[in-house]
DNA sequence: ACCGAAAACATAGCATACTATCTATAATTT
DNA sequence: AAATTATAGATAGTATGCTATGTTTTCGGT
């Protein structure tokens, strides 16, 4: 029985992922951010004062990830938590004036390390990709 | 400034592969195996006796990493390490009989994972992906 | 009004990855 | 030969992810 690494889908999605993580970080980190908070910054981005639970749904990580991540960011001063007035189970997330300024140079940092990292690829081969990638990501919601 | 998730190649890898380390995860931990263990044993299984600068140089994963896996493996009786008999600073990683033994069912998982995250996918789908990935992956080799 | 189930969040413990640094040995230079 | 440099591996510290479990608050049914 034999299994090749560059014949296997998992293998080169799990390398490729950690090539695209050590490029996004050397690009974010002079602003203060690192590879697990990017996420929870666009959704914070995008509209602020979620709940937890909301961006557990958003962001297709665990619960228990998130709050360790949200934990780091209120320390960080990237975000404040507030319980919510009507229900008190319920913390909300809020961007301190230190996370709402990154968001235009940590977005170009992002665009720029997706275009870099496929610049080796015609326009429409990164097209195909990422069609490719959506394709398989919905396959495992089927299962 | 937007950024959508759905077209950053960068978010969509990340994605994909936390699913496909998941799925690969629930099938050969019943064999004692993990997600960090398994391309450390495929090296193994192909060839014996390699160093840890060998693992490393073919694993694309950092020094320290390999060497806290290796430790982690010796620990759950996967492989022995000896030290080398002409230079000192070398250990070398022998399979034992239990890790040897996981070989034809870790690779049938890891094959039965990969096609069924791809079910989704055509034939000439699967082989582009794969295609395309070995590009991206050769793309951050020039930079 | 109460009790049990459910929901939201936190915490514990672990694996996997990184950078930075230390230790021990080998190889090279002077 | 002694000093310097390089190499192999280990260790420390942190981030990011997971599962499992605990805590607090709310809600539904009686």
């Amino acid at each position: 029985m034999t299994f090749s690494m560059r014949s296997s889908a998992g293998y080169l999605t799990n390398h490729l992922a950690r090539l695209f993580a050590s490029g996004l970080q050397a690009r974010i980190r002079p602003l203060g951010l690192s590879t697990g908070v990017f996420p929870v910054m666009l959704q914070l981005w995008d509209r602020d004062g979620l709940t937890q639970k909301e961006l557990v749904d958003r962001l297709g990580i665990e619960q228990a990830t998130v709050a360790n991540t949200l934990a780091r960011m209120e320390r960080d001063g990237l975000i404040e938590r507030r319980g919510d007035a009507e229900d008190g189970r319920v913390k909300r997330t809020w961007l301190t004036d230190q996370g709402r300024a990154l968001r235009d140079p940590a977005i170009a940092a992002a665009d720029a390390e997706n275009s870099d990292a496929l610049s080796g690829l015609t326009e429409a081969e990164r097209a195909q990709l990422l069609t490719l990638l959506n394709k398989a990501i919905a396959t495992f919601g089927t299962r």
